[in-house]
DNA sequence: TTAAAACATGTAAATATAAACATGTTTAAA
DNA sequence: TTTAAACATGTTTATATTTACATGTTTTAA
């Protein structure tokens, strides 16, 4: 397995971190593909995405693994649902992942980053309405990250019952009041 | 094109970027995909890894593309190189990508970050040597990153002459410092 | 002089991810 | 009551990315 593991080596590619995920959300409760799908949406869809095209064949995978197990449901009529659940097998995966060392660094993938690099001058006048543009865009997200505090945490117990998440949030926060006031910086310096 | 744009919103799939980092690298000069393959190391390496597997076959569809075009050169006796450089219709493309808006806020993918979601408890023993090991990674990524400023940037004019890249580079300074700020807290809190 | 490291360019196979295709049920609101 | 939204589960196709396979040359250091 090729990694750069020097000092600013960062790892892209993925060894298959869905997986655990789906095992990692299965740990909290009972799910369905769609409630999984959806989790994406709300909860884990700050860190990472995944479409039901890619959940539906892994739970199947998993499955056939031994780490989940499914029992179907009848909703009204005939709609099948299959409500998967961890194995103690798959329990032990998560946790084995978990404590597993991450050595790694993610590279950030970041759109206006990219771009960036390429700017050599700052003189060019494409610079100032790039910064306005990531300024309103992180802006938005530190509103949006707060927002979601208020509600997800509302109470020192909701803290204490999912005490990672919490950090994580709060970290994001942290992270995106920072490049708020980066981008505020050189908005400030291109005059 | 799917995507999700709602604050908070993020995204993840690439629409080949790759191609625009190539002709953004081959834009400041002629270069082979050796070349392309090693600047993945050095610099741009920093915010994206691509091996030559992935660059030579996109070389050739660029030029097929009509965007580059390449010079054969011999060094020695008989080793053959490929020098590619822009083509007008290259350097056009890669000034609209850049243009563009970036209105995506990119998944960060940490390997930390998604592992502490699923620590529910703040007693959780894992929790501290999981802090303890990524305040190691970016300690050492803050210094690896000023160690880079000062080689690369030592002078205002090597700053003047890549601003974008000094930027950037500033950047991911601030964003790890604060990075180990938080750890740090999280670590005192954790006693 | 010889062997290792760096230079140089490809292809193939496996996996990950995204977008599109495909189908049907249930619930809530108009 | 009808229709739109949400629920529910798949497959297929395309593309992106990684790892491994494959081959050969030039330079540098022992």
């Amino acid at each position: 397995m090729k990694q750069t593991n020097e000092p600013g080596g960062v790892i892209i590619g993925q060894r298959n971190r869905l997986q655990y995920i789906i095992l990692g959300l299965l740990s909290q409760r009972a799910q369905t593909g769609y409630d999984l799908t959806r989790a994406f949406d709300h909860e884990i869809g700050e860190f990472w995405q995944a479409s039901h095209s890619q959940i539906y064949p892994l739970l199947q995978r998993l499955e056939t693994g031994g780490d989940i197990t499914h029992e179907d449901l009848i909703t009204g009529e005939k709609l099948a649902k299959k409500q998967y659940e961890l194995t103690p097998q798959g329990r032990t995966k998560l946790n084995a992942w978990i404590s597993e060392p991450s050595p790694e660094l993610t590279a950030t993938k970041d759109d206006f980053i990219l771009k960036l690099y390429f700017i050599k001058s700052a003189d060019d006048p494409r610079l100032a309405p790039m910064i306005a543009e990531q300024l309103q865009l992180h802006r938005d997200q530190v509103e949006h990250l707060q927002a979601r505090r208020q509600t997800v945490f509302p109470t020192d117990d909701a803290i204490q019952a999912a005490y990672g998440h919490y950090l994580i949030l709060e970290h994001a926060i942290e992270r995106e009041t920072h490049y708020v006031a980066w981008l505020e910086r050189q908005a400030a310096t291109n005059h």
